[in-house]
DNA sequence: CTGTTAGCGCTTTCAG
DNA sequence: CTGAAAGCGCTAACAG
């Protein structure tokens, strides 16, 4: 509550009830030992003096904060929030309360994002965040602070992961499409990161060179249609596939193409790597490759408290992405 | 962390760098009454040993945590995302970390997440959740937690407030198409909340009574297709003008109406209450009441920042939404 | 400019 | 079953 100090204290308590601040905190903490009409007694003093207990104080007192920190870049993204609500969900059975680290793309910001991370004393944290580099997460790991990452491959006493493989699914579909001689192209965003980056490299070795080209382009839904608008008009027929990083860019292409009188899938084809809720809200729908962020926060959240426990098996759950044909494409 | 107890304290850095506990509490909190020297030695060492600060112990002993607290009832709506976003942006700016308290629209997870809030010791909130009530936010008040509420007209010594007006420009807009005829239908999910609730009322008020109808939905994008798609079968042609909540489920009814061969805006109207992503990517447009969700959620962290600093001028800020027209009305 | 010391509010032995 | 007392890591007077 800062600046203010009038909150009741165990120690007042104690006093109004008749009896030690051990009891007073036996009481609150649920311990057997206490007899029946004393913690009554204590229980109804707390209720009329409004007592609440400083989590700080018993976080410092015991070491732990049942806090866990979750370190990502943005809130601002469907697949985000998605993974987000799932951790949160989870989390609030286990009794953990969450805190968020949010980079915001900024390698800068991440260094003082994980230096906020430490001194928060977080019980556990979870990095879904393609910023941090490997010396980031060694970093969060020499503080001993136990992690679940997310679409990176790294396991460890207190570590465990969870990946994310998009490339496999993503390939399969788009040979199809690259036999039947369709020039597949890879759409990148200055932020989209390295897990897009790794899928396209490995989306693309299983493609016939030339068969694809990668183009860079801003992480905006505006900006990209308006783009797009521009490319479309120049190239009216040139009968490619798209490939977009995030379901709302694929959606800005396909507008830009529609809006220009194009038809999809028929001139114009567009996958999204990452799909969500934008995949079948758009018309035509877009086809993805899919996955249930929220499953993944659950799980994510699942084994920060089963590191808790020291009763992690698996330290490594991989996810595999389901593409699912929809009406933005022909495969 | 948690468990451990292996990380380094203000007293090892002290003794390693030959200084009391004082002085290395200066440097870190950087006072100027440190010989350059030896502020030199202790930041070495401090590097040296990857000493890091201990917030609780920190909050304990200063009674302030640099954390604001932010309930919501979820984070899986595009326009909470954004409200966060703003936050959370503006917070780190003045040195804030968040914690998230979610209520999950549920009366029995808010009395505990207020509780949580209390215990947590947080510097100031903002609550954008219609689930608290005048008690709960009594409540929050009566811990002495600086608060600004959005949506609610509510201030005091400690206490700013956001209100979002939709009702007049929304009541703007369907009068139009009140007059020529058409009828409204205001359509409702369980959870959608007062703020909806009272802005129909207040729209509704100004209609002529019988040219609008109320009908509750699941708030869920699908169940909402699914059943629009069932109700369009049997109504082909009741041009009437559908006002949704939020506008995933304007998108929705739309796409059931779209996807059976019926035309928007020809043969159905749709309108939004709440505009975000959605209504500029949905094929036809959607006509919303739009408001800047981020900029809400920036202007609500600085005032927490003002009111924790005691300088809150305006206690209320009202916004006002503003009606876009968009492809899906014809007005 | 620097060190000593008394808390911040709570938990947790250890006695009784 | 209950109380006394030490200590979690840090800050903030107060001396010097």
């Amino acid at each position: 509550m800062g600046i203010y100090k009038e909150r009741v204290t165990i120690y007042e308590v104690a006093k109004a009830a008749g009896v030690s601040l051990a009891t007073v905190s036996r009481v609150i903490n649920n311990q057997s030992n206490v007899r029946p009409d004393t913690k009554q007694k204590v229980e109804e003093t707390i209720a009329r003096l409004g007592y609440k207990p400083n989590a700080l104080a018993q976080g410092l007192a015991t070491n732990r904060t049942t806090n866990i920190g979750i370190v990502i870049p943005d809130v601002n993204y469907v697949h985000i929030s998605n993974l987000l609500s799932g951790m949160i969900d989870i989390g609030k059975i286990y009794g953990y309360q969450t805190t968020l680290f949010i980079t915001k793309h900024s390698k800068q910001d991440t260094r003082d994002v994980i230096a906020k991370l430490v001194t928060s004393h977080v019980d556990g944290a979870v990095v879904f965040d393609d910023e941090l580099d490997e010396e980031d997460i060694a970093n969060i790991i020499n503080y001993k602070i136990p992690l679940v990452v997310i679409g990176r491959d790294v396991i460890g006493e207190k570590v465990g992961c969870i990946t994310i493989d998009f490339a496999k699914t993503l390939a399969a579909a788009l040979k199809q499409a690259a036999e039947e001689g369709k020039k597949i192209e890879f759409v990148k965003t200055a932020s989209s990161g390295n897990m897009t980056s790794r899928t396209y490299e490995e989306v693309a070795s299983e493609l016939k060179e030339g068969s694809y080209e990668t183009i860079t382009i801003t992480d905006s839904y505006h900006e990209t249609y308006s783009s797009f608008v521009d490319y479309f008009k120049k190239n009216k027929d040139d009968n490619k596939v798209f490939v977009a990083p995030r379901d709302s860019l694929a959606c800005a292409i396909e507008n830009a193409a529609t809006d220009l009188g194009l038809k999809v899938p028929e001139n114009v084809q567009v996958v999204s790597v990452f799909g969500t809720k934008y995949s079948y809200l758009a018309r035509p729908t877009i086809s993805s490759c899919d996955i249930d962020m929220y499953e993944v926060g659950s799980i994510a959240m699942r084994m920060v408290t089963k590191i808790l426990k020291d009763d992690l098996k698996e330290k490594k759950f991989p996810f595999e992405a389901k593409f699912t044909s929809r009406g933005s494409t022909k495969f």
